[in-house]
DNA sequence: ATTCTTTATCGTAATATTGCAATATTAATA
DNA sequence: TATTAATATTGCAATATTACGATAAAGAAT
């Protein structure tokens, strides 16, 4: 016992818990933050922004690779980050139909 | 080591890595989507309807509710879930808003 | 009062995540 | 071709998560 039994889910569900998970660390949070924030993609840069060691920086990347949030293109020696934006607006789409749902069918039990 | 590092990022960063972390994980969307699906808040029956063990369902419910994404009222000897909208809302508006920026400042140089 | 039902908690095992020092890799540059 | 710069990988320790059996707690029903 341990892992998840994601096999008991649907695809779907395992998939926007994937998006989710991929951001439920305050500094992936910043990492998309600063991919947003800086016009176009970025090269380099990404581990001085953060307050944390380049090993540790560049495990917190490939995770949000491996989810599907960011892609990243070699580009000299450097390599270029910026977002996936099928990724964004999938998981957008989940909290916007949850919200929209929850709106219609407001019965206010609690 | 092995414990995030919140101190070194900023409320706004770990609040929504927060609610991204509780959504991390497939039973937890699933229930979400249960709540929703259903008419109104629901006693009970949130354990029948996930394929995980008793424990483990109160567990996530627990998770859900620390991170502030449902909330939870006796109701009897039963306890009725509901969706807390305000987070909901922060989480759907934190992605709407990458999401804008990032069509704002398509450069595509990825 | 006893039993049933529902949910929570405890204890514990298996696994995953977080973080970093050390090291490897790869391409540009001198 | 050595050196430098940028990123990845390895290895490991600390901590967190996931899952569930056993048990507790508390109100409902008999």
């Amino acid at each position: 016992m341990g892992a998840t039994k994601t096999e008991y889910f649907t695809d779907k569900q395992n998939e926007i818990a994937l998006l989710a998970k991929a951001l439920g660390h305050p500094a992936r949070v910043a990492i998309i933050e600063y991919l947003i924030k800086v016009d176009s993609c970025i090269c380099g840069d990404i581990v001085n922004e953060l307050p944390l060691a380049q090993p540790t920086v560049s495990q917190h990347l490939k995770e949000l690779k491996n989810a599907g949030f960011i892609k990243g293109t070699i580009e000299g020696n450097a390599i270029c980050y910026c977002i996936d934006e099928g990724a964004v607006e999938k998981i957008k789409s989940f909290f916007a139909k949850i919200s929209s749902e929850l709106e219609k069918k407001r019965t206010d039990c609690c």
